[in-house]
RNA sequence: GCCGGCGUGGCGAAAUGGCAGACGCAAGGGACUUAAAAUCCCUUUUCGCGAAAGCGGAGUGCGGGUUCGAGUCCCGCCGCCGGCACCA
């Protein structure tokens, strides 16, 4: 019994009070309305990323994100916050559609277990979540919400005059179908006929299914389509007004690509037609020596020559069939064939021989480039390749080597010449309008949502179709849930599986169904609002809900603090951005941006440095460390590891390192009798704690209290350690010291902390006392020794009051034995001193 | 290729431009014990001298620079990790 008894009882405790903590709903955060709303506190809204509830249960790198919120959580709780830190499901997915495939179960029947396991493993954690305000993406009370923003969407423009989605009322256009936010197109789509199904783009690893390895082709299929480009711009504005990494910033940037150039028109010389090009180089006009249209562009067809038409064909064929893996190892070289066209350059009359290679993407700018060899390395290549003539427009600044891409002054370029390369921009993009060959414009690299998909497990479209036009249906219709199936198994066509209920897809004598089904981004969306209020049956979020929790602190973004991994940085966090952006111009929101500060935890790696995977077999549970080590072990341990948003890997040694310190701090309070229970130590005593006690004791309440906001969990622990080790051995021992730990302690280790407050009998609960603060006179020693430098190194070390003045420092350096010795013969030039720290003397 | 991030003991790491290595792990030694576990104490960047207390030198990926003083700031390299990838 003795030998395998734990050096602290944390698995009868542990469980004790995270079935308190829910029973009681400890944690629940009052709402304007509620009758115990304190009108008096200041909110603070932290967000945990949401977990796709998988079969494999809860994973470590999870429980890193989640102690990080909880200990800010609990922390600004004692602080006097009115805390709203929430958890849900984001339960849409694959993983759940293939298991019912493989066992007819219900895609519901899986994900319901997988919530009922991820629920009881938060708890076993300890986590302080308002479990009140627990969400699924997957509840038809929830997505009936997600469906309505749909419609907001689709019943949605975007006015480029007021810069702002607008009611499509207020759309004055012949088609209003043309611009709504959501809306139908005819897209291709990645097509894996061995899987039977379509597939999203992060799906697809290496052109082959990421399940399975196959083969992936692309088909064009009726789409629905959200047009995020119209917000392009102000995704990329929004930006500034955020605290988020750099990093991440920079990333949606990128994606976002926003680039400034000029439209220009060049007109085919048989035929007349007007093809449009798209450059970032308009001062480079002259320099342009061919043209190229992308293979799709529809202009190939009739600009081609009948002499060429064959090889433009064959070309046209390959590359349609190419796979994106196929046409990005294409990349190494350049391809293209020659149309037999030629088109004349607006600048000088010249005439382009225009060809055609897949290096020109359809889906950029116009799909037609001008090409400028002497200054783009890729029109360079193909240039050499098949030996099309290179003219020089630029000079550069200093000589370079090779193809020129930067900026200098304009050469035989007519007007242009003796320009620098903005001013040349300014005078030919003038020039271009005054003609009408052109105009200024900017291009996005950002494509438009591709938002449908062909699956079961997802939001069904509140939409119907009607001779072959679609409608939106009701918001009373709403939510449109999917039928039960029996056979989940893909069609065998692009046909979603919803397809095959026709009696659910049969609408009315003349309409049908929508069977494409949203993407697992759309629950994802939103759900930090829906956390507002979750249960409101009547809005997607309450107004006044709305306005006190995500508004109210003169800030764009809602979310005070958002923590979550890096795989987020572009598309979850973007789209998000983009749903809150279209809702607060609507005016059904009251700030612009949904998460104002943004961390990203770093990944945590297996033992072996490797990143955690079930082939690898490096998998460490949150389960089997509770088991072994309890949960206070497993929070502290991953908040020790290092930096929250540096990589780390596991050791389960480390973890053995906390949970010793947690069994000190046990044993501050508690001892073992003869019959081998533990009761209070009678070493604890009502005695006050000498200076050095005090200063310790209030340098770890300063400590502690300024690294939690910074989020440096690991420095905070290891001062509560160095608090632990001056108070284990002493004796008496004040019973101060555990009223100023244990407080401190319980962001991190909740159930220890709590179970030692009970047992020493203090009042209330560690959890719900006020957050201390240190008294900055006891800080304060009355001497202090200061490192006496010599040109830089250490000789010797000085005892000095804590206010001698700066003369008097210098004088008693200036006669230390070794730093004479260490001055020889040379002479001091200077001496500085620098209070409390070092007095270095100078010498020449 | 382009854009980010990071390089400090045997390991995880710490250090407002001010004594590099706090705290933890591992290792070694000791106390307690019949023994083990647990616990407690000591040592532990490295090299040289010394029986020892100690003394001296070197040291934060590499090379320069700024400064009285650089892990920290600046310039140029090298390496590792992550993201994007023909975006005209």
């Amino acid at each position: 019994m003795s030998t395998q008894r734990r050096p602290f009882p944390f698995h009868e405790f542990e469980p004790k009070w995270q079935e308190h903590w829910v029973s009681r709903r400890a944690f629940r955060a009052a709402n304007p309305g509620d009758v115990d709303f304190d009108h008096s506190k200041p909110k603070y809204y932290i967000l945990d990323m949401f977990p796709y509830p998988s079969g494999d249960g809860l994973h470590v790198g999870h429980v890193e994100g989640y102690t990080a919120t909880d200990i800010l959580a609990r922390f600004h709780r004692m602080r006097g916050f009115n805390v709203l830190h929430p958890m849900g499901w984001d339960a849409f997915g694959l993983p759940a559609e293939q298991y019912a495939i493989k066992t007819g179960r219900h895609p519901r029947e899986t994900t319901t277990r997988n919530i009922a396991n991820f629920r009881r493993q938060l708890q076993a954690v300890g986590f302080s979540y308002d479990w009140d305000r627990e969400v699924s993406t997957t509840d038809p009370g929830y997505f009936k919400w997600t469906q309505w923003i749909f419609l907001q969407l689709y019943n949605s423009w975007f006015n480029p005059v007021t810069r702002k989605a607008e009611p499509i009322a207020t759309y004055t256009g012949p088609d209003p179908d043309s611009v709504r936010l959501a809306y139908v197109a005819k897209m291709p789509v990645n097509w894996c006929p061995q899987l039977g199904t379509v597939l999203a783009n992060e799906e697809i690893v290496d052109g082959k299914s990421e399940v399975g390895g196959f083969p992936v082709e692309r088909r064009p299929l009726r789409q629905w389509m959200l047009r995020i480009t119209a917000f392009a711009d102000r995704l990329i504005e929004g930006l500034d007004g955020l605290d988020w990494p750099e990093g991440i910033k920079l990333l949606q940037r990128n994606w976002i690509g926003r680039s400034e150039g000029a439209s220009v028109m060049f007109c085919e010389e048989s035929g007349g037609a007007k093809i449009e090009v798209f450059t970032t180089r308009p001062d480079t006009l002259f320099g342009a020596t061919y043209m190229i249209l992308s293979p799709e562009h529809p202009l190939v067809g009739s600009i081609t020559t009948e002499v060429q038409r064959a090889d433009i064909e064959a070309y046209c064929t390959t590359v349609a069939s190419k796979s994106d893996l196929d046409r990005t190892e294409l990349n190494k070289e350049k391809s293209g064939v020659f149309t037999g066209g030629y088109a004349i350059n607006p600048v000088n009359g010249e005439r382009l021989p225009i060809w055609i290679a897949d290096y020109v993407l359809m889906g950029y700018g116009t799909g037609a480039i001008m090409a400028v060899p002497a200054h783009d390395e890729r029109d360079f290549e193909f240039a050499q390749k098949f030996g099309l003539p290179v003219r020089e427009v630029v000079r550069p600044n200093e000589a370079v080597e090779g193809c020129f891409v930067g900026d200098g002054v304009a050469i035989n370029s007519g007007f242009l010449d003796g320009l620098s390369t903005p001013d040349a921009k300014r005078t030919i993009t003038t020039w271009l309008e005054e003609k009408g060959l052109g105009r200024g414009t900017v291009n996005f690299k950002l494509r438009d949502w591709l938002f449908s998909r062909q699956r079961y497990w997802g939001e069904p479209f509140p939409i119907i179709w009607e001779d072959g036009r679609h409608h939106a249906l009701a918001e009373d219709e709403l939510p449109v849930v999917q039928p039960d199936m029996d056979d989940f198994k893909p069609t065998g066509t692009p046909e979603p599986p919803l397809s095959k209920v026709s009696e659910w897809v049969r609408y009315s004598e003349k309409a049908e169904r929508e069977t494409n089904t949203m993407p697992q981004w759309a629950g994802s969306c939103w759900y930090y609002l829906r956390f507002c209020d979750p249960v409101n049956g009547n809005r997607f979020v309450g107004e006044e809900a709305d306005r006190y929790w995500m508004g109210q602190t003169g800030q764009p973004g809602g979310v005070d603090l958002y923590i979550g991994g890096t795989e987020h940085a572009v598309l979850h966090l973007l789209y998000a951005r983009f749903w809150h952006k279209v809702l607060y111009d609507l005016g059904r929101l009251t700030t612009p941006e949904p998460f104002q500060r943004l961390v990203n935890q770093g990944m945590i790696l297996g033992p072996d440095g490797q990143k955690m995977s079930k082939s690898r077999g490096n998998v460490i549970t949150p389960d089997a460390v509770i088991a072994d080590y309890g949960a206070d072990s497993l929070r502290l341990y991953e908040m020790f590891m290092g930096p929250l948003e540096q990589m780390k890997p596991w050791s389960m040694k480390g973890v053995e390192g906390v949970h010793r310190f947690l069994a000190r701090v046990w044993r501050l309070a508690m001892e073992e009798n003869q019959e081998g229970k533990w009761v209070v130590s009678p070493v604890l005593a009502d005695v006050p704690m000498t200076s050095a006690q005090a200063r310790v004791a209030h340098a770890t309440i300063k400590k502690v209290t300024d690294d939690i906001r910074a989020l440096a969990f690991n420095t905070a622990i290891s001062q509560m350690m160095v608090f632990t080790n001056e108070f284990v051995n002493a004796s008496p021992r004040p019973l101060d010291s555990l009223k100023i730990l244990l407080p401190l302690l319980s962001p991190f280790a909740p159930h220890l902390s709590e179970e030692l407050w009970q047992r020493l009998g203090f009042d209330g609960a560690a959890s719900t006392q006020t957050w201390l603060t240190h008294d900055e006179s006891l800080l304060i020693d009355n001497e202090v020794e200061l490192a006496v430098q010599v040109n830089g190194k250490v000789r010797d070390r000085l005892v000095v009051a804590r206010d001698a003045s700066k003369e008097a420092i210098e004088n008693a350096a200036r006669l230390s034995a070794k730093v004479l010795e260490a001055i020889g013969s040379g002479t001091i030039v200077k001496v500085i001193v620098v209070p409390g720290k070092l007095v270095n003397v100078v010498v020449k």
